[in-house]
DNA sequence: CTGAAAGCGCTAACAT
DNA sequence: ATGTTAGCGCTTTCAG
């Protein structure tokens, strides 16, 4: 076996070795037709002595320019939402043939254009990207410069494939699940504004409040949250208005776990809505429902469409809309609106 | 602007415009020292006219061999355990100016090895991997090649750094808190007994059994369990015993979610204690303690010494072993031993 | 301070 | 069925 540090053999030592040009070691190691089988059987045998892996950098340097890989860049992979459809991603790519390099921006709009330059200079393949901010010129430079681009939970300002999940929809669910059970003073729980989720969900909000003839109550509506503790903070303030809300909407898994922990300290019956469904959300001591949908599923589809444009499809961009779907967990204990 | 699909800008064309040679752009690209402010003026005003980015593949190819990237196999990027330890992965890689290639073992150790291989060919500056199955000749190669490996969460039979969790540690301390609490039946609910983490901690329940003086009944113990409702299944059928347990341990998060669903089916009051802590554990119906521990931080540790290896240290193998705590949610509600 | 030449390991075109 | 010649885009010598 070889020292440590030694240098790895190339395609032109496996020649040497095996007594044939280099060109043959490239058929054998491609599985090129082409070849007969005793020498192809003796290039075999030197990459197995030699330990010999081809250079994918040199390959696709030379050929083509395919790396082989393909680029995601999501908020944060240790939110179980995101590490979902990265899942659903690296599942596709796999299939493809393909590698998945990722990062997380954190919402942070300076820290995506970062990780996406850092991802165009190692030639990925094409780019899946939950986008935050705005801007997306340097996006479309990349495009122009022929790496496909596909869009992730948000549109990203550029006409591209897109996978987005019903923001709305289930926002308006939700709402109307709760005002069906007799809720009038519903609260809202909303991210920052910037995001484009939010802003849908917030919107359903006010449609199913709308479509029921419920006044809006901006009192009830809090935006700006971005985590748990923050959601917490918010929802005990609500629950500590001269006229509470009988119900939450929270806008997402975060939110919801921060509601939740406020609704139990406050020991008040307030019944839950939350956008992302999670493992264990029915066996909470206070009961929730959810909006459910699959996060694994988003990340497949942005994948096949993505491969797809890889391989050179030129069809008009796609706009893929996954839906929702409320799963009410303990309905018989939702609490029922009180005070008045 | 540039057309779809057209080529990419190279050095080679941003020198031609900048009037300089190739080498100047090479020198203004990487910061290096020696090029008037003037001329790396135009340089700089070339490459953002052109829009170049300089080529990761050519450049890794040609200097020392290094691309800039670090491999990670896990099991399940979509298990909060494993996400949560590639974010800490990310973190310090970032830091290092890395990029991380992921993908998701399924516990396979065929999948292991391709991606192991395709990750090599990929020529990633250094691997972290969290070893399924046991024989990793293949990583003895790749060791010998110069590729610096750290396994994570699990030993791979190599001697190199590794980055454990004192699984042993956590198990008792769990076992003896539900013995502290007068329980004497306490079940055990263990993964696939192939995997480290399994074992150890089915040794440390042991441990605090015997340290009890308590009798260890092989009918409480259930190996084998990989999933949720493979978990739920085993503790229905232990609460269903003529002498059932009083207390369950289960042996990491997907386990202690199949139990809580089972307890919560039999309606029985069984005190639980689950390996992994999980948002929202103090909020369950059924109130459960936790082994907690810090996977964020085994994934940072793993990579702050892959890097040190990449860097070319040559020191001894490091032998990490992180600390658990048992945190326990709602003890005063710690459901009582029941019969005898 | 700047440039010309060589070559990393491979594949694409052509030979043979 | 196999070999030869270029050259991908860059960094590394070594010269000016």
């Amino acid at each position: 076996m070889s020292e440590r540090g030694m240098t790895r053999p190339t395609m032109r030592e496996v020649a040497a070795v095996a007594g044939v040009s280099l060109k043959t070691v490239s058929r054998v190691v491609n599985d090129e037709a082409g070849v007969r089988p005793e020498t192809a059987a003796a290039v075999r045998d030197a990459i197995a002595r030699l330990g010999f892996q081809r250079n994918d950098l040199a390959r696709g340097l030379r050929g083509g320019g395919r790396t082989g890989s393909i680029g995601l860049v999501i908020k944060d992979v240790a939110n179980p939402f995101y590490s979902q459809i990265a899942r659903g991603v690296e599942d596709v790519a796999r299939a493809g043939g393909r590698l998945v390099i990722s990062g997380s921006s954190d919402e942070d709009p300076e820290r995506e254009r970062l990780l996406v330059g850092s991802l165009c200079e190692r030639r990925v393949d094409g780019l899946l990207i939950v986008p935050s901010g705005a801007g997306h010129a340097h996006l479309a430079t990349e495009l122009a410069l022929g790496t496909a681009v596909v869009f992730l939970d948000r549109p990203g300002g550029l006409d591209v494939d897109t996978v987005l999940i019903d923001d709305a929809g289930g926002a308006r669910d939700a709402v109307a699940h709760l005002a069906r059970h007799g809720h009038r003073r519903i609260a809202c729980l909303i991210d920052l504004p910037e995001i484009y989720t939010a802003r849908e969900r917030c919107r359903g909000y006010l449609e199913a409040l709308a479509a029921r003839g419920l006044a809006a109550d901006s009192a009830l509506v809090r935006t700006g949250l971005h985590d748990v503790p923050g959601a917490e903070r918010a929802v005990t303030g609500l629950l500590a208005l001269a006229d509470p809300p009988t119900a939450v909407f929270a806008g997402n898994n975060l939110l919801a776990a921060g509601a939740l922990r406020a609704i139990r300290s406050a020991g008040a019956p307030v019944a839950l809505v939350g956008f992302d469904d999670f493992e264990l959300a029915d066996l909470l001591s206070t009961p929730m429902t959810v909006v459910a949908h699959e996060p694994a599923e988003m990340g497949r589809r942005g994948a096949e469409l993505l491969q797809k444009r890889i391989a050179g499809d030129q069809g008009p961009p796609e706009r893929v809309l996954l839906p929702t779907r409320l799963v009410v967990r303990g309905s018989g204990e939702l609490p029922a609106p009180t005070g008045r």
